[in-house]
DNA sequence: TTTAGTGCAAACGATTTGCAAAATA
DNA sequence: TATTTTGCAAATCGTTTGCACTAAA
């Protein structure tokens, strides 16, 4: 049910996240559409952040500072999550590979496997050159 | 600094967790603890759930439901999210699979990889038969 | 007796929700 | 006009924190 009707906020906040690299929070989110509706509220971010998830048309990362980050790049791709700087960078990796380790995790397990997200921890570039 | 000390709460916590495989969240481990000690408080609970994972005693898994899950088993190993009934469980999976991914990981990337976490998704067996 | 751990309750940050008004179909 | 989406504010959820008190070393 409910059919979904046309929106420009959330013609917006897909635009940015199609268009930005850094693995935005809702918040970073909101403060960017901001600048072309000054009057958009929090909550109708994240009801377009979801939505837009729920279509597929952005994907949700969980970190372990708690909030969500959010990709507008839904092809299958990793995350790196800097434990110093708490940066969220896209990592280039084999997807084979990826699919291989799905496939091994399935082997032994009764249920179906649909998906598996993968995040790696360490210290950024950046940071390194920074220390 | 911080010298620890012995505590009968902890202890409590440390021992659930040891025996238990339902990989809890807070307040379920909350709520078994206050059988034994019905005075613990919630607070208790998590300052000595975040010491314990600290001291690598236990680990903390961040599921897409917002709160987080603890486990005592602190061998790597793999976990599955069953997106119905939002059981975790554990997964046997040959950990030299996982150790090619960091591999191919690194290799182009500029920083440094220290971990990673994998979290697989879809339905269990349980929901998978209920259907 | 010094230091760490506890219970309680208040505070917190991220996210969700109810509702009347505005935009879309 | 019928239905969806919005802005706003209050509410919720998981978690953390300050403080006076208790337990461990």
């Amino acid at each position: 049910m409910a059919a979904l009707k046309y929106s420009r906020q959330r013609e917006c906040i897909k635009n940015y996240l199609a268009m930005t690299k850094e693995h935005p929070t809702a918040d970073t989110v909101y403060l960017h559409v901001k600048e072309d509706f000054p009057n958009i509220s929090l909550g109708t971010v994240y009801r377009n952040l979801n939505l837009l998830t729920d279509l597929g048309e952005a994907i949700k990362i969980p970190t372990p500072d708690g909030g969500d980050r959010f990709d507008g790049n839904t092809m299958p791709h990793n995350h790196f999550f800097c434990t110093n700087c708490r940066k969220v960078l896209d990592l280039d990796l084999d997807m084979k590979k990826i699919e291989q380790v799905n496939k091994a995790a399935a082997e032994n397990f009764d249920g179906i496997i649909e998906s598996s997200t993968t995040i790696f921890y360490g210290k950024c570039g950046d940071c390194i050159q920074k220390s």
